[in-house]
RNA sequence: GGAGAGAUGGCAGAGUGGUCGAAUGCGGCGGUCUUGAAAACCGUUGACCUUCACGGGUCCGGGGGUUCGAAUCCCUCUCUCUCCGCCA
């Protein structure tokens, strides 16, 4: 959510970065300012109500104590009036207070001076590629048919015990699972960030507290019976952590990992590049959050960048960084970095990491806040990003590391943690 | 699932209708003393809204009610703890 302080000061600032998203909020935001001012006129008009109230009620305390019981009862017959006009302005005020609050929620972050202006991700710029197609003796198999020839991972079963999106991972494939992940997480601590593992399940504040509600409920599983949520990300109970939370000082840096596994409902997405890995509604990721002085957020999102760069080097896959235009930048975001893998057999790239910066925009809601030197509280801003999610690197894994003979080379950096080094 | 207890400031913990945003202790911060530190002593120490400011207002788990006045009384929701049952 958008600081109202900052629609107040910088009205056309917001509207023109908004437009970058393609989005004219010209008519919302100024909605939001005139119920605003609005809200402050009833608001200290309400105020110098219940400043009297509670200096006539201070005198009756007086009176009664005095013994001069009439003059008490005198000055009762004052508040009747008054009590019926602040309980108007009451209603006056909560109503404005929830639409205006209804307003802030349909306004998305406002992108970075970066962020070019764009409508979708034909938009988004390219800004790195690295590595190069690999060059097969055949025509390599789609990943699909390889985790099918050597019983890596079984899409029917997942259908059968759960529903499509819910794959069962066999053997090697599982160990491919798991040494991705401790590999992940061991690369994660090797640059500074302290492991977590947190609930997989998460409260609707929580839920609020990172953006996925109200507006984006949909997109999770939600166990009504007791009204709680299957995480779409690490990302929600990691940064919940710090919902409501003051830290002490500006001398703070927090860098927080983990791995759980990824719950997407993937609403409206059937039909489309959804076969295989490609889009599932379980999938293992590890993320990466940070919380930072606001003056330390574009240095921390390069370093989070470089991370993830890092990873897919060390696993030798051809990769590209798009920074996401307006268009395509995520609701909550301020500005987004995607990294995409090349997928030999399929022919096209993979969304495999998101990184992203949403300075205050989280944090307002989460109220996450630093105290600065002159003992001021200040929201601090909020970043994250995965490093990696799984289902679509082992994609690219499996289908670029093909061999003449058919089998499957395990990177160098992998086999540590898989204990193999070949796939067939 | 059954029975009971409780939710107050960073923590512990008092407070059952008016002077309580809240005693006291601990912790934190500043100071005195000290070569330095500890101890001792003194002071200070919540958040939010509004206002240029003075000031004003709100907040004692959430919501509602009674009252001139609620941390304190009533209703309701949520959560936590203890015991029993069940289970890893």
């Amino acid at each position: 959510m958008l600081e109202i302080q900052r629609i107040r000061t910088e009205k056309e600032a917001v509207i023109e970065g908004l437009k970058k998203r393609n989005i004219d909020a010209t008519a919302t935001v100024e909605e939001i300012l005139k119920k605003d001012q609005e809200w402050r006129e009833s608001k200290s008009e309400l105020e110098s109500i219940a400043a009297e109230l509670n200096q006539i009620a201070k005198e009756i305390g007086d009176l009664f104590k005095q013994g001069k019981q009439a003059e008490a009862n005198a000055a009762k017959e004052r508040t009747t009036s008054l009590k019926g006009k602040e309980a108007q302005l009451k209603e006056v005020v909560s109503g404005l207070e929830n639409e205006i609050q209804q307003l802030m929620y349909t306004l998305p972050n406002v992108p970075n001076e970066q962020v070019k202006a764009g409508k979708n991700e034909l938009d988004n710029e390219i800004v790195d590629e690295v590595g190069s197609k690999h060059i097969f003796d055949g025509e390599p198999l789609p990943h699909w048919e390889l985790t099918k020839k050597y019983d890596l991972i079984d899409f029917e079963l997942g259908v059968k015990i759960t529903g499509a999106g819910f794959p069962v991972y066999k053997g090697k494939g599982a160990k491919l699972q798991r040494a991705l992940i401790q590999f992940f997480l061991d690369e994660a601590e090797k640059a500074g960030y302290e492991e977590f593992i947190p609930p997989h399940v998460v409260n609707e504040a929580s839920g609020i507290g990172t953006g996925q509600l109200p507006d984006k409920e949909g997109q999770m599983y939600h166990c009504t019976v007791d009204d709680l949520y299957l995480i779409p990300t690490a990302e929600v109970p990691l940064t919940n952590i710090y919902r409501d939370v003051i830290l002490p000082d500006e001398n703070f840096s927090i860098k927080m990992t983990g791995y759980t596994p990824c719950f997407r409902r993937e609403a409206g997405s059937y039909g489309k590049d959804v076969r295989g890995l490609n889009r599932l509604h379980q999938f293992d990721k590890v993320e990466i959050v940070r919380i930072e002085h606001p003056d330390n957020t574009a240095k921390a999102l390069d370093e989070m960048v470089e991370h993830v760069r890092g990873l897919l080097a060390k696993l030798g896959l051809h990769y590209r960084i798009l920074r996401l235009c307006g268009g395509d930048t995520g609701f909550a975001s301020a500005m987004t970095y995607d990294f995409e893998v090349f997928s030999a057999a399929q022919e096209k790239w993979l969304e495999v990491s998101s990184v992203s910066r949403f300075d205050t925009f989280q944090a307002n809601r989460l109220k996450l806040r630093f105290k600065t030197a002159d003992k001021k509280t200040q929201l601090a801003h909020t970043l994250n990003g995965s490093a990696l999610a799984l289902p679509r690197i082992v994609a690219a894994l499996l289908e670029n590391y093909q061999n003449a003979d058919g089998s499957i080379t395990i990177p160098e950096v992998l086999v540590p943690y898989t204990k193999f080094d070949k796939i067939g």
